[in-house]
DNA sequence: GCTACCATGTAACAGGTTACATGATTAG
DNA sequence: CTAATCATGTAACCTGTTACATGGTAGC
């Protein structure tokens, strides 16, 4: 139920309607919950009907956008739920699998998939760092900020692990003998 | 379609029965995709079907067991897939979520959960740690030892990655000002 | 011959993905 | 007034999860 939960920090953060929160998630909660626009909808309604959220209809707007807003009872449940410890989940990543895949297979087609690979994590290694740089210069930050910046460092060191992983491949596919 | 793909792959390491394969992944693929042995019963009938796999019942052997070995287009298919490129997938993690509600909320709740993915992860880095001790001593190994060893070596980063992660985090949440 | 265990499987469900649909507002 | 865009939504599907069921073999 982590999707949920991700809607009621984002709604706690700011009240928004669906379409809104869909854009938000993209550059900010989505980069480690992802989330269509249908996702969306569909939890918001239930959350709705749970008595999590409410959600008024915005006259004079586009559409017929509707604003949701936190509850108190929805206040409380994500308060319960961070409390909550819960197990790690697995990595769960193809291009490990393909790894091994093709050390059985021996033939050196994964290299386009590794050279995509290592495309996609420096840039998103790229933008990480812009919003780091933009959003993080306080010396001294109060303690949301530096769990937010805690929460930046983390994907970026993630981007970081995954390029010096497809490069190591790289360099043994090509023959190289350096470690 | 990587379950399908991950069993292949260890099918071509080496054939055996579906019991087995849940046990295999248990300790070596599933660690970066995991699979229940229900899962595991419902993709072996698939590619059974799609003409991937065959299998053959075993006489004198607990239960019905059949053991399954990968056809010529299974092989073709392994190979295909390998030479797909793929987006990387988000990173999907409860606790990010939970660091950024943490962050909103203010409360200080989220200590449990952070000390038990810190034992998690610890415990984990250990057990990965013991496999590479175990399996990689060889100064100057071939082509697919590289290989495997590199996958060990990703796994072992990202649990230094997460606990890094989460000793950071309790420092904040206990109100510490190191970096 | 019970009991426990093992290998295989079924059923129901939850969550995520993709494709498409609808009404309403805005731009030209 | 027509086309493009926006906000909301429906439907079908696939994968993964959980709980349970069945038949067979082995140990006592």
């Amino acid at each position: 139920m982590s999707l949920a939960h991700a809607l009621l920090t984002a709604l706690s953060e700011r009240s928004c309607s669906g379409s809104e929160l869909a854009k938000r998630f993209d550059r900010s909660i989505g980069f480690f919950w992802p989330a269509t626009h249908q996702q969306i909808y569909r939890e918001l309604s239930r959350l709705e009907t749970t008595g999590w959220v409410s959600s008024r209809a915005v006259e004079a707007a586009p559409g017929r956008r509707r604003v949701y807003e936190v509850l108190p009872a929805g206040r409380e449940e994500l308060s319960r739920w961070v409390s909550t410890p819960h197990e790690p989940k697995a990595i769960r990543d193809e291009l490990l699998v393909k790894l091994r895949a093709e050390a059985v297979l021996d033939g050196g087609g994964l290299r386009d998939a590794l050279r995509l690979r290592l495309e996609r994590h420096r840039d998103k290694l790229e933008a990480y760092r812009a919003i780091e740089l933009r959003s993080f210069d306080d010396a001294e930050p109060p303690r949301k900020q530096r769990l937010q910046h805690l929460i930046l460092k983390a994907g970026i060191d993630v981007e970081l692990l995954w390029i010096d992983l497809c490069e190591n491949a790289l360099a043994i596919l090509d023959g190289g003998t350096e470690d």
